[in-house]
RNA sequence: GUCCCCGUCGUCUAGGGGUCUAGGACACCGGGUUUUCAUCCCGGCAACAGGGGUUCGAAUCCCCUCGGGGAUGCCA
């Protein structure tokens, strides 16, 4: 058995094909397939190498690993489809001397001027077959008119298409309503999609072709094709596709689409994997939180859902906070340490008992890796200003009381008894529950939400805990 | 328009003729634990698109309608 995933390099990994890419990594360690990895770069004006680079890079990021592609080679390559034009040549010859395929000389314009219906709207259309049977005088006077003519694939007509989709069950086409002779080999001589795609699943014997839905309507054509050059035809498994709100095909005006802003807003690449799996697709027992390794026991490909699902950004982030919360302190450290320098910190001088105590206790709050920003200042900055909810809650009766017990205790804090501060704040104020630990919250933390007091104030610190109630006790003297 | 695919709580889904007064998760709303926000725990809200069949019995099978999506490119 045989994957592939074929991205073409035009941009960033796209949420959309990273789920794809997911599929068919799991199809093949689970059904001990290989996993070749295609760069569909006939698309010159759009197709970059930095692009080619880019998916690479997100694709490792989420633990993908194929094993042949452009980077490391194969028994099958090259990998590009650019690198292989000599070899749809070779096949666009034999199509032409056969009579399967013919030269339209067609321009742009004039099928445009075809594809007007009788109001004057741009519609679809089915090409007219009106380059079919030229002969060579007409070939010969086109050509001297300059033109460059384009290969079309000739449909054969009344030809039933049909194939068993792993997900969607049995398929039919008809040959007749495909929307005619197609274009296979642009004037430029670069060949398109829907034919090379063939040739190479074909050449590179690719057993199963796992991608989105939206191929589900090209596939006719591709078959066509296959049986025109007498190549093998693949099993086929055609992916609902995901969606956004409105459920029309996810785009950028739904929120972020592409992985690598995933991975900038500190997503962890399993809890992205996981969640993307499991759109369309749930065990019996229904645990949401699965590590890949019982994800691979428990898949099986053709118990996919059949039908599009929305991304639910809220279930993702849920999801990541949830393998954030299954870190060790330590293991967070690192994972957080990019987005505390961010935050302006170096982190080179933060002790690392510090940073993985703080990391230990943050990690509940924290949706992303970079929701540390907003909280690491709690165990770094001497004095955390309180913000505008802090504030007006210092503000009240309530918080008087306890913002003066603070400054009355200061004096008597030492490196022993600091961590029992608040227990002092207690009898001291006299005040207990919301209404001692809100202003106590503010004091030592500058605002109203974050870790477990108690658990705080020994990374914060003897020395900070006196700036900050110095700060408010002058702040609020009032 | 035409062809193709799809249709269970707001969302992701379980279910594949009787065990379904339809289960779980996210979100939302209550309550509890926490001397604190959050976490955590408990509870609640909430769906078989509609209509016809088939059957003793339909969320489940068939048909139609409606709705949504995709394709219809010298993009992939």
């Amino acid at each position: 058995m045989r994957v592939r995933f074929a991205p073409s390099p035009t941009g960033f990994l796209h949420i959309g094909n990273a789920r794809t890419a997911v599929i068919n990594y799991i199809v093949s360690k689970k059904y001990n397939a290989d996993l070749v990895l295609r760069v569909e770069d006939t698309d010159i004006e759009r197709s970059t190498i930095e692009s080619e680079r880019s998916i690479m890079d997100d694709l490792r990021w989420l633990g993908i690993e194929w094993t042949e592609g452009p980077d490391m080679g194969g028994n099958f390559g090259p990998y590009r489809q650019s690198e292989r034009f000599d070899i749809y040549a070779e096949y666009t010859k034999k199509l032409l001397s056969e009579g399967k395929a013919y030269h339209c000389y067609c321009t742009k314009e004039e099928l445009e001027d075809m594809r007007k219906d009788s109001e004057g709207k741009t519609t679809s259309f089915e090409y007219s077959g009106k380059c079919r049977h030229l002969t060579a005088e007409q070939k010969a006077a086109y050509e001297t008119e300059g033109r460059k003519p384009t290969v079309r694939f000739q449909v054969p007509p009344n030809e039933k298409i049909q194939f068993d989709d792993h997900l969607k069950g049995s398929v039919e086409f008809d040959s007749g309503n495909i929307g005619g002779d197609f274009i296979i080999v642009r004037s430029d001589g670069v060949p398109v999609y829907n034919y090379i795609v063939v040739i190479d699943d074909a050449l590179m014997e690719v057993s199963h072709v796992v991608r989105g839905e939206d191929h589900l309507s090209n596939t006719p054509k591709q078959i066509l094709i296959a049986r025109a050059l007498g190549i093998n035809v693949p099993e086929y498994a055609h992916l609902p596709l995901i969606v956004g709100s409105d459920r029309a095909k996810l785009s950028k005006r739904h929120g972020i689409t592409s992985v690598n802003l995933y991975r900038e807003e500190g997503y962890l690449p399993q809890a992205l994997v996981n969640y993307l799996t499991s759109l369309g697709w749930s065990t019996e027992a229904g645990s949401e939180i699965m590590p890949f390794d019982e994800m691979l026991k428990e898949f099986e490909l053709d118990k996919l859902g059949k039908s599009s699902a929305i991304f639910d950004f809220q279930k993702l982030k849920w999801m990541n906070n949830a393998y954030i919360k299954q870190l060790p302190g330590n293991e967070l450290a690192p994972l957080f340490s990019p987005y505390i320098e961010k935050a302006g910190y170096d982190i080179n001088t933060i002790e690392s008992e510090l940073l993985n105590g703080l990391s230990e206790l943050l990690k509940g709050n924290c949706e992303v890796l970079s929701d540390i920003k907003a909280f690491a200042g709690i165990f770094l900055d001497n004095v955390c200003k309180p913000d505008d909810e802090a504030d007006a809650m210092l503000n009240e009766d309530y918080a008087v009381a306890v913002i003066k017990a603070a400054s009355d205790i200061a004096a008597s804090l030492t490196p022993e008894n600091f961590t029992d501060f608040l227990e002092m704040l207690k009898e001291k104020s006299g005040q207990s529950g919301k209404k001692l630990f809100m202003p106590a919250r503010a004091i030592i933390t500058g605002r109203l939400k974050g870790p477990d007091l108690h658990r705080a104030l020994p990374l914060i610190g003897l020395d900070r805990l006196l700036q900050r109630i110095n700060f408010c006790g002058e702040k609020y003297a009032h």
